[in-house]
RNA sequence: GUGAGCGUAGCUCAAUAGGUUAGAGCACUGGACUGUGGCUCCAGGGGUUGGGGGUUCAAGUCCCCUCGCUCACCCCA
């Protein structure tokens, strides 16, 4: 019978990289401490209709990715292919409304797109989620763009692009489609395939076309600028200047349109050169309507998803540091059978003082086990055998340096503690 | 979902133009060194050449199917 092997689409995060992982959560963490958002767990699924209504039904997302079944009862459930609608759900079920506004959350986890595996792109893959809801205020829109900034750039990244974009809103969106319907239209005939479809059912989209003649025709496209209501313009305006104030580069791009439903005034994505045609890193913006889309009060909002692979694989293509690898400090080795129940006690006493230690259970060679002892990285060597127990001590071997020393059990542990730290 | 390239040991890769028993380095285990690692030398274990079918006297190599990986489109993090 054949090894049953992972599903399409998906991979182990083994040690040697999960440490990375691991760093890059707990910068999250500290930033997120910074920035005043608290940490939640949220459900890995939840009512299908909550992102088909919410992220909305006719964007590749909930119509061609997602990971829908019926449970035991018959309920239609889908594995979360974005955190957003969650933390919307979330908010309004908790009553949260009620807290000081906005309510600022961050999460991160796994989520599932069925779509077709590629660099930093993933069929379950991690996002670092960051929302902010219950205020309209700019200064949030920027607070949440400025958290990812500083997010990368603690984690030593460099080279980022960001591009900032207002969708406008229901008031203006409109006219502005209109106007684009009526600019594209003289050149209909010009666009690509997908962009004639495009043309009825989401024009906004076709400005983001990476086709070479759309994109020449796109360029003297209106921009939403001219045609953002004055609600939408002074607020963008206002991110703007606070990017300015913060001494946040950033590149307005007329051409920026989200592929999410939801989206209403800024949307942003920051990009990276490291990663092929999965360049953006992180976006976001707000979505000032998505409480009520899915039946809830007004709740305007603004957050942004970050993918933890294409952070990682940013990170290491930019030779960034993260941090120390963890590893063991000290291996006990054993010279023979005597000194077996010595060194056991020696391993939790060691432990109890919060070293990290280990030994070999296998019996091996003392050659063997000094061996794994290297190979494990480990700073020191504590030896024991017969003539360690009859003297009362044991061989302290640097690995560092090859030299060793006996040390008075009663001395070991401070003796270890102060070489550890030299 | 569309297109292209690629699947040989745990990893990185060899293997004339179809031709014997599919090799090497690293890693692993052991020995030289019987209580001292890294360096060196030696030895050992490890493969259904992704899977299945076909052509052939003969297939890792050619053909088909399938699975997977990679890259691009699409979309996005």
């Amino acid at each position: 019978m054949d090894i049953i092997k992972a599903p399409r689409g998906v991979r182990d995060i083994l040690p040697d990289e999960a440490w990375k992982w691991a760093y890059v959560l707990e910068t999250s963490r500290k930033v997120a401490g910074f920035f005043g958002y608290n940490e939640i767990h949220l459900p890995l699924f939840e009512h299908t209709e909550l992102f088909s209504r919410g992220i909305g039904d006719s964007t590749d997302v909930v119509e061609k990715e997602m990971y829908t079944f019926l449970d035991r009862a018959g309920r239609s459930l889908t594995l979360r292919p974005e955190l957003t609608a969650s933390m919307v759900r979330c908010y309004l079920e908790h009553g949260m409304s009620k807290k000081v506004q906005p309510v600022k959350l961050w999460s991160a986890g796994p989520m599932f797109r069925y779509e077709r595996p590629q660099k930093g792109r993933y069929r379950q893959f991690w996002q670092l989620d960051v929302e902010a809801l219950g205020s309209e205020a700019p200064e949030v829109d920027l607070e949440i763009i400025a958290f990812a900034i500083y997010l990368f750039n603690a984690l030593g990244l460099s080279n980022l692009e960001v591009v900032i974009n207002s969708v406008g809103c229901p008031v203006c969106r409109p006219g502005y489609r209109d106007a684009l319907k009526r600019y594209v239209g003289s050149n209909f005939d010009a666009l690509c395939n997908t962009c004639q479809n495009r043309f009825e059912r989401n024009p906004l989209r076709i400005l983001d076309c990476k086709n070479e003649r759309c994109r020449e025709i796109m360029k003297d496209a209106p921009g939403i600028a001219d045609y953002l209501c004055d609600e939408c313009s002074e607020h963008f305006k206002r991110v703007k200047e606070g990017m300015t104030i913060l001494g946040i580069n950033y590149k307005e791009d007329k051409n920026l349109v989200r592929g999410l439903d939801y989206y209403t005034k800024t949307a942003f994505e920051v990009l990276s050169g490291e990663l092929g045609a999965q360049n953006a890193v992180c976006g976001g913006g707000r979505y000032d309507n998505l409480a009520e889309t899915i039946g809830g009060p007004h709740v305007p909002g603004v957050g942004f998803a970050a993918g933890i692979e294409r952070i990682v694989l940013t990170m290491e293509g930019q030779g960034c540091d993260f941090g120390q690898q963890p590893g063991i400090d000290v291996f006990i080795v054993t010279a023979d059978d005597l000194a077996k129940n010595k060194a056991l006690k020696l391993l939790y006493d060691l432990r109890h003082e919060q070293i990290s230690v280990d030994m070999d259970y296998t019996g091996k060679s003392i050659g063997s086990q000094l061996k794994t002892a290297s190979n494990r990285e480990a700073k020191l060597a504590c030896i024991l055998g017969g003539v360690e127990i009859e003297k009362g001590v044991v061989t302290v071997k640097d690995l560092r340096k090859g030299s060793q020393s006996e040390v008075a059990n009663d001395s070991l542990i401070d003796y270890v503690k102060a070489n550890l730290a030299g």
